[in-house]
RNA sequence: GGUCCGGUAGCUCAGCUGGAUAGAGCAUCAGCCUUCUAAGCUGAGGGUCAUUGGUUCGAAUCCAAUCCGGAUCACCA
């Protein structure tokens, strides 16, 4: 239990004693007392005053004294101020947190609880290759991931590719113009990358088509829908859906190049994905829960036979369902693999990791699940992000300033490389511990700088400050657990000695144990709002107290032995929980840097 | 226009389930490497928490209105 929730317990106790009333906690507060004040934690009783018809420091008087009296290994003084109740905590309290989890790889996780979420991520289309806001979304929902199975979840990650469209038929339309047959193998180009290409081409074409048709006198409405290669890309749509074969082997043979192209990315990022849906799949259900949702009453038809539904009541619009030649929509697929997920998995709750642009597009969805009686509807939640901005302003295809994915990892790696590199700090590495360094410094300063922000606001992505390996960044903390493993290489914990800790801790030993035994709450926090940035706000705030540490005192060389395997068992700690926050952001930590 | 989200230091962001004098990083300035990694540490300057009103012992935090920015309101996905 959290020191704040056994505080809490111990007040409500203490109140029920001296007023022979009960509390249930949630008429004061534990906060973290301000530096500026004595005392570790304190009791917010402002709350508690005219209901008790106490002032200030009576109530406080009375409470203290209770306290220091019925807990005494755990609190050794008060103070009042104003309303603020503030208690020092034993350090023979913050020794046992020390002693007890110092050595615990797995200290802050929670026990399985048995509850099974969904999380959905990624999802790209596969006519281009993986930008800079798809890193958003994977980093999101991989962390998000970790986090809720570090929270006693069971976690089912999940992938729907949109693998079908106009927009695919538009990347191979122009593939059958102009590629002369040039796949991955021949140009040597990875094969998101190759089929991207031609994704712009088409755009390139059309652009000059419908420029030589507004020559003629066309206006621009009309140009485009009358350009030929548009025309082409239509038809190669019916042709799709009618099963065409030769449109049916050229769609696969692009898309298994993208696929393949992905999985290269998925793999350096570190991420995977316990099951792939295709939306060439996915795109016809729902026939079968339009038809029940007619039964229930949740949809009505219209007189050209489309369907609908109405969610005026909910302060929504009226939502098309199916089309009149009845052919489902997005939103009904979308409701179909709803189903369809939780038949497989019979999820509590299913998260979809989804840019903002489509909050109304969710908040339907869950409506309409609600409404037809999925179970589980109510734990449909949209982890909705904000888009990714350049310090220019939004990326653009048109005006090429989007942020290829392969291209950003590659130039952070490179920076990493430079970086260490002028250090010079890595001698005795081989040539594979240096590049897996690399890896590890670049793609950890990535994820950090996007995981930072808080999901749901837009972000600046600023290059230069990306790459920045200073201050609020993975470096840092990286750099905190290679001091504290530097300082465990010299001499390693001795198991066989138990610290007392008599001679007293120090405020930064004190300080740094303190935010240990918060780790627990952090990952609870962090779960509860489906937010990687609490995690690495927390990372930063202990690798940087950590710091401070190591810089003013001394682990070998303490004082005592006592107070060195105290200081031994600080840096293991420390370094087992930097990892295993980092990790939950899906960020490696080395030994060395 | 309706709905939703955001506005905190020059810049990028924390803090928002109401609590004490609003915090970090970058940038600027001043110090610290014969001592476990200086990708570090210590310190300084820098704020009308968009504006106005309300709620109360107390508001960056809650409510309302206004201003600014963004998203969305497709038989696209």
């Amino acid at each position: 239990m959290s020191i704040a929730a056994v505080i809490q317990g111990h007040v409500v106790q203490a109140l029920n004693e001296l007023f022979q009333q009960s509390f249930s906690g949630k008429e004061f507060q534990i906060n973290k007392t301000k530096p500026e004040f004595e005392g570790d934690y304190t009791v917010v009783m402002f709350g508690l005053l005219k209901p008790l018809r106490q002032s200030p420091d009576g109530l406080g008087k009375l409470l203290g004294d209770h306290l220091l009296q019925h807990h005494s290994p755990v609190f050794t003084a008060y103070n009042i101020i104003k309303g603020f109740l503030n208690l020092t905590v034993s350090d023979s309290y913050w020794v046992d947190v020390l002693t007890g989890n110092y050595n615990n790889p797995d200290f802050g996780k929670k026990e399985k609880n048995g509850r099974s979420v969904v999380v959905e991520y990624a999802s790209p289309n596969t006519n281009k290759p993986l930008h800079l806001g798809h890193l958003r979304n994977i980093f999101l929902g991989w962390s998000v991931s970790e986090i809720l199975d570090a929270a006693g979840y069971m976690i089912h990650k999940t992938c729907i590719a949109n693998d079908r469209g106009i927009h695919i038929c538009k990347s191979m339309v122009a593939w059958k113009h102009f590629a002369n047959g040039a796949t991955p193998e021949t140009t040597g180009i990875k094969g998101d990358h190759l089929v991207g290409d031609y994704y712009v081409m088409f755009g390139n074409e059309m652009k000059k088509q419908v420029a030589d048709l507004m020559a003629t006198g066309l206006n621009k409405e009309d140009a485009e829908k009358k350009a030929p290669i548009m025309l082409e890309a239509q038809q190669m749509l019916v042709d799709w859906e009618a099963g065409k074969p030769e449109v049916l082997a050229l769609w696969q043979e692009m898309n298994s190049w993208v696929y393949a192209g992905f999985d290269v990315t998925y793999k350096r990022v570190g991420v995977s994905f316990d099951k792939m849906y295709y939306e060439s799949d996915t795109y016809l259900l729902g026939k079968k829960l339009v038809a029940e949702g007619l039964e229930k009453g949740v949809f009505y038809k219209k007189e050209d036979n489309s369907v609908w539904v109405d969610l005026t009541a909910d302060g929504l619009d009226e939502k098309i369902v199916q089309r009149k030649d009845g052919t489902a929509v997005y939103i009904t697929q979308d409701i179909g693999l709803a189903i369809q997920k939780y038949d497989e998995y019979k999820y509590d709750s299913s998260i979809y990791v989804v840019g903002d642009e489509q909050n109304y597009h969710f908040k339907v969805l869950k409506l309409i699940c609600e409404k037809l009686g999925l179970p589980s509807s109510e734990g449909i939640y949209h982890l909705s992000y904000g888009m990714v901005e350049l310090p220019t302003g939004r990326m653009k295809t048109r005006e090429g300033t989007v942020v290829d994915a392969d291209d950003i990892m590659d130039e952070m790696i490179n920076v990493a490389r430079q970086k260490t590199e002028e250090l010079g700090k890595v001698s005795g590495f081989t040539e594979e511990e240096l590049l897996k360094l690399y890896n590890t410094i670049g793609l950890g300063a990535l994820k950090f700088f996007i995981l930072r922000v808080d999901p749901k606001k837009r972000m600046i992505f600023n290059p230069e400050e990306s790459i920045d390996f200073h201050g609020f960044t993975a470096s840092f903390v990286q750099f905190s657990h290679a001091r504290a493993k530097a300082i465990l290489r010299n001499e390693a914990v001795n198991e066989t000695y138990t610290p007392e800790g008599n001679e007293g801790l120090l405020p930064l030993e004190k300080e740094l144990i303190m935010l240990l035994e918060q780790y627990p709450v952090v990952i609870e926090q962090a779960a509860a709002e489906y937010n990687p940035s609490v995690v690495i706000s927390y990372c930063y705030d202990l690798a940087k107290t950590f710091n401070s540490f190591v810089t003013e005192h001394r682990v070998l060389k303490a004082g005592s032995e006592d107070k060195k395997q105290l200081r031994l068992r600080l840096c293991q700690m420390t370094a087992n929980v930097i990892t295993s926050g980092m990790k939950l952001a899906g960020i490696e930590v080395p030994e060395r840097m």
